[in-house]
DNA sequence: CGTGGTGGTGCACGAACGTGCACATTCACT
DNA sequence: AGTGAATGTGCACGTTCGTGCACCACCACG
């Protein structure tokens, strides 16, 4: 899943923990944080700190990978990569 | 590239900047984050803000994936998982 | 109905953040 | 040597974090 937002991580943990049926407290432990820094994420906390995403991503069993996204070479338009538009 | 620390994370930053040419105060000012956190960030702050991280990301041209982790039952050799091809 | 488990949230607290500035270092070029 | 750009870093400042606790609503179960 990509994540383009703190939204989307939030979305993604919450997903990937009760995808293996964890509570909040549980995955909590496990990452060290408190559940209440948990619930924040989960809502899609933007401010929350990487370190902590980390630990916890690793406690839902998620992994995190960078990709290079194309710059769009000057002059080219987005819209135009895709020609009939995005509506 | 996969990012499992704060280091990881701040040598793709730094990877992708210099791969476009672009110094540390040209990304921080489109990142809108200030070229002390990023520097701090390449060096691999793992307590830097994830929002900020997100906007710096997009400022290098790089996205962000979440992907699942088998729990690896104990035993079990990574290359396993593609001799046969799990799935 | 009462009980137990789960998750959301307001509060106060100490700790750490991100910022801006100033300065040092390193490097390329002249 | 001199110049300028790029980067690292110490400091003080105001702001905000993450935590722990308490309490709430919701839901399933008997």
């Amino acid at each position: 899943m990509v994540i383009a937002s703190a939204r989307d991580l939030g979305l993604a943990v919450r997903q990937a923990r009760q995808d293996r049926g964890r509570t909040q407290s549980e995955v909590a432990a496990a990452a060290r944080v408190s559940r209440r820094w948990l619930s924040d994420l989960e809502a899609g906390k933007p401010s929350a700190e990487f370190g902590l995403i980390l630990r916890t991503l690793d406690a839902v069993g998620l992994g995190l990978d960078a990709f290079p996204v194309e710059p769009a070479p000057e002059g080219l338009d987005l819209d135009t990569l895709f020609e009939d538009g995005r509506g």
